[in-house]
Order: C-alpha cells, then sequence, then structure tokens
DNA sequence: CACAGCTCTCGACAAAAGTCAAATTGGGCA
DNA sequence: TGCCCAATTTGACTTTTGTCGAGAGCTGTG
C-alpha cells in the first residue's frame, strides 16, 4: 500500500477537498491516511496544476486607459499593470499578471511559439503549474550558447514543463558566421520543418528587445557594441525572436539577419493571437515597431508604457488630420 | 473611499491573494483594511468566479472502464464516477463530477444548450461560479408551469447565473393541448428563432429522462400515467430535451410528440459537444436509446451504469459477429 | 542478510484563515 | 437637520491548515 501513492491519491484527495468541499481532516479519513499528508498532496496537486486556482484579469483589461489603447492601437486587448509608489518592483507585477493572462490565453490542444529573453524567462518562472493536455510549445528561434538562464530552448522548456506539455526544441544556433550557412541550414530538413511549424501556433509568447549596448545580442556575442550602434543609425529598433526590425516593423535589411535562423515575421503574424509583453520603460520604440510590424495583438505593459503609447498615438493622430 | 468598495477592492484582494501569494494579513496591510474583511472579499471573489478553483477530472477518464466505454459507444470521452460503499451518495458524486466536467468543456463565447429535470438543476445548484465572458445558455424546450423547482426556465437560469451569462429563456409551453396549436405557435418568429438558434450552441447539457409513471411528464401533468404506459407499449424508450424518443433514439410518431414545442433532435446533433449525464441505474434503456440516436458524444455516469453499458456493447458486438 | 538510501507518513506545534457579534459608516428620508 | 436602515468593517475568538523533524517501510547492494 505505500508504494506510489502518487497520482491517484492526490487527485482524489484534490477531488474530495476542492470539488466536494471536504475539510482537510475529513479528507484524510475518507482516505485513512493523516491529515498532513492530505496536506501534502494538495500541495502537490497544486504545483501539478491538478487543481488550477486563476483569478480573472479583468481588473487590469477594465483600465480606462487600457480600452483606449486597443482602440488607439487596433490591438485587441491590453493589460495594464498599476505602477504605483507602493508597489514593491513593477516589472515583477507585469510578470505576474502576463503569465496570468498568458494561462488565461492558452487552451487544450494549443500550439504555442516562444520567444526569449529576460522577461519571456520570468513569465515562466513565475507561472503557476497547469494541466493542459495535448499542448505544444514551439522554440521560434535559434540558439544562443550563452551562460544565461533564459536562452531560448530554457524558455520553452521551462514552459512546457510548468503546461505539461511537450516541448519542441530548435536544434540550431541563432546566429551563424556566414549567410550561405544559415541558408544552408535554414534548407535542412529538420530546421525547415520546425521553422515552417510556426505558422500552425495559435498563441504567441514574447518580448521585444532594445537595440543598445544591453541588448542580450551584444551581451551573447552575437554582435558587438559597434555593430549594434551601426545597425542601429542604419534603422534598427528593435528586436524579434532574434531578429533586427526597423521602425515600420520590417526585417532590416543587413548582414546580421541573413544570418539568423528563426521564424520569419510573416509566419509570427501568422498566429492568431501573439501576446506581447514588456516591462522596461526604455523598450519604447521598440515595442513602437513592433505594434507598427502587426507582430502583436494582445498586450501587457506597465502603467508609464501605456500612458506613452497612447500619448505617441494622440500626437500622430493629430498631425496627420 | 467608502462607496462602491466592492468589485475593485475585491479584485485587488483576491489578485494579491492569489496571484502574488501574499498571506492575507499582508493583502490588508497593503490595501488599509482590516484581515477580516480581506477574508470576506476573497470568499466573495470565489462565490462570484473572479477566481476560479478547477480540479482535474483526469481521473474519472483515466478508468480503463471509462476508455473501453469511448471505443465501444464510439464516444468523445466519457467520466465514470465511482460508487463504492463509504461514498455517502453515488448521485451526489455523479453531479460534482458532471458539475466539473460541464465548466471544463465550457469555453468563453460559447452558446450553451440547456434541458431540464432533476438532474441538470442538481448539476446547476453544484456548479461553482466562474466569470465566463460572452457566455450565452439558452432552452432547448418549452416550460413546464409545474410547481418544481427545476422547470426548464430555473435550469437555464441558474445556470447562467453561476457563469455570469446571459440567460435566453423560452418563452412558450412545453406542451400545448392540440396539434395545430403547436404548430402555429412553431411558426411564431420569436419561437421558431429560438428554435433555430440551438444549432448555433457549442455546447448542450442534458440527462435523458425515464418512460414510466414517475417521470416529471406524468408529475407535471403533460401525461397521465395511463398515456405513458400506451406510449411505452407503442415503442416509447426515452426521454429527450420534453421529447419522446424510441429506442433507436428516433422521435417517437405520436400525437404528444406533435404537441411539444422543443428543439428537434437533428439540431442537438448539430451541436459538436453533448454533454449526457445520468444518475439513475434506471435510466439504462433510456441512455441506450439515447446514444442509438447519436444524442451525446460525452458522457458522465456511475460506474454501475457503466459496467452495465461496456456488458450490452460487448453483447451486441458478439452476437452481430 | 544487514545496511544505507530513498521516499512516504505521522504527530505536534505554529501559522494562517474563517467566523461572529458589535461598532461604524454612509445615504436616504421625514 | 437629524434619525434610521442597511451594508460594511473590525477585533477577538475558534477552527483549519501548513510545516518540520522523527520514524517507518521498501529497495537495491555489498
Amino acid at each position: 500500500m505505500a508504494i506510489r501513492p502518487a497520482e491517484q491519491l492526490i487527485h482524489k484527495a484534490a477531488w474530495l477537498y476542492y470539488a466536494h468541499g471536504l475539510r482537510q481532516d475529513q479528507v484524510a479519513s475518507q482516505l485513512n491516511i493523516s491529515r498532513a499528508s492530505v496536506a501534502m498532496y494538495l500541495r502537490k496537486a497544486r504545483e501539478t496544476g491538478i487543481v488550477n486556482i486563476s483569478t480573472s484579469t479583468q481588473l487590469f483589461t477594465d483600465d480606462v486607459l487600457a480600452r483606449k489603447l486597443e482602440d488607439a492601437l487596433g490591438l485587441d486587448a491590453v493589460w495594464i499593470a498599476p505602477e504605483n509608489a507602493h508597489i514593491a518592483d513593477p516589472s515583477t507585477e507585469i510578470a505576474v499578471l502576463a503569465a496570468s493572462v498568458f494561462l488565461e490565453l492558452v487552451k487544450k490542444g494549443d500550439r504555442i511559439g516562444v520567444a526569449w529573453g529576460r522577461t519571456v524567462y520570468m513569465i515562466a518562472d513565475i507561472m503557476s503549474y497547469a494541466d493542459l493536455q495535448d499542448v505544444t510549445v514551439v522554440q521560434l528561434c535559434g540558439n544562443l550558447g550563452a551562460p544565461y538562464s533564459y536562452r531560448p530552448d530554457q524558455c520553452t522548456m521551462e514552459i512546457a514543463r510548468r503546461l505539461n506539455a511537450k516541448g519542441l526544441n530548435f536544434y540550431a544556433p541563432l546566429v551563424l558566421s556566414t549567410e550561405e550557412l544559415a541558408r544552408a541550414l535554414r534548407a535542412e530538413p529538420v530546421i525547415r520543418e520546425q521553422l515552417s511549424g510556426v505558422r500552425d501556433c495559435d498563441l504567441a509568447l514574447y518580448s521585444v528587445g532594445a537595440v543598445d549596448a544591453d541588448s542580450h545580442l551584444v551581451k551573447c556575442g552575437a554582435l558587438t557594441p559597434d555593430e549594434m550602434a551601426g545597425l542601429r543609425s542604419r534603422g534598427a529598433a528593435g528586436v524579434i525572436a532574434g531578429q533586427i526590425i526597423d521602425a515600420e516593423g520590417k526585417v532590416l535589411d543587413c548582414s546580421y539577419n541573413r544570418r539568423v535562423i528563426s521564424a520569419e515575421l510573416a509566419s509570427l503574424r501568422a498566429i492568431a493571437r501573439r501576446l506581447m509583453v514588456v516591462q522596461e520603460d526604455s523598450k519604447f520604440e521598440p515595442l513602437l515597431a513592433a505594434i507598427a510590424g502587426g507582430l502583436c495583438t494582445h498586450l501587457v505593459v506597465g502603467a508609464r508604457m501605456a500612458q506613452r503609447l497612447l500619448d505617441h498615438a494622440a500626437a500622430t493622430t493629430e498631425k496627420a488630420s
């Protein structure tokens, strides 16, 4: 009776406690175990997603600002994390919100495309566990060999783990040293398949990167600070899934981009729900570029960023009229 | 600060507690209210569906028996409620399970068709609250004037209330005294619209009724016990949404059926997900009829009933071969 | 066959959550 | 204006839940 008490008992305990509303001691006597064990099973049940506790993110969309932004930018939904003085860490708040929103957007059977970066990894890390069936998490771009813990494959795998889903990793470097090699690699069946599979995703999760010396692309050695500065002066406005985009959200015509192995922007746009999360206030221009490029339908940002976006949209409209 | 503390505060408290994982006293000090208030808000949040606690019903489909039944009967999914000696009330267990399954099947934006009966009402009564947006609950058949608390409109409204959804009621009697009147009423735009709207449902919830003197149709005076017995001898095998079906699951050709205002079986079959819940062991034949008629894709039953269904299916197959 | 090594289990204590009657507040109404 | 009603809030109390270290049971190994 003592071997592998696991699954079955956890399920039963969770069922009696959460669905029937029994108390822990009642569950304990039903199952002939101690109450302490019941408490432990329940914790496991929550940790593995057998029970699911989710809170509505309604509050954050109800915001008048959020509504205005949806209209102004033509987005499907916007969530705005408050940034009051007494909120410890706004960027955590944004990540927590993003995790909830993400879980709200995922459905059974979905195929989810995930990019990488500090933001995405932070969301993955905060996200509660769920027991989605038949969900596949696919990596949107090649890997970086960096020692960071938020490498593309890490992000994908961690999210897959949290959702109890299948993770589809991408076994290619993000950037190659020559364009020829990149072209050849892209043509490889394994890679080609993965890249074309991106179109079939139902949901995408990513952030946008800044074009500066702090960028991960620089930190990981994919680009030197000088190269980055050069690209910037040639119109680079942001980074999406490892690719550099201009202010209009189009792929910048440059050698770097031609050496990158990543999902094409057109494929990304083919995904019905594209959730973009931006934590840093400094990513205003990159975000504008991403929005201009139609790379997001659902947006999670902080209050300050939201206000800036709205002001910008208003100014643009005014100028146009 | 005290006007309409409601919604806003409930949301915030729920958010801090469930999403951020703060303790109640921490939430209290954040919001400058007493911990007791926080506890109260959290209860309200759970009651209104602002937070959602759901337990996976995996356990009940994992059952080998359930798998076999799915295959044998060609259903999409089967859930089997255990009926061990130490389970207080098997029919409550079935209803609790059905409520969870139902909530698992509902999606945002769905249109849900609901029939009536003791089982359906019991499910509605047990079901926890949720905050689905844009959900519409439609009544599948006309009303009975009976003093029962599980009248068709009650079932519909209660479920709508629990889901925070819109309830679409049916303002017509279930049975009329003459066929002409029923025909005329069915032709009325309001009614016709409601009936044709059934096809657009994404999910249906119903049980099946028995053809005997205990049937609600008899208890409500729609049919006399003698009439019922007569129908039975003419092949009546069950009752679906107020209509009498034969062993093959087709509408029985009889005056009663022609006097009924209800969704056509073809419309019901047009609904993608049809959840049927049967509590009573006595409803074996009616259930067989409903399954034969293709009226259910998802099934929730007790263990004994499941076994009988499987035995029956095995016997039938054997005879055929 | 004894012994680590492992996980699971339990009892007891500490912490957190639920509850209730009393007090307070705001708003409508004479 | 002042009073009353209903709803909300609170402090104090009880109940329920979480946690920790000790112990028990099983497994594989020397």
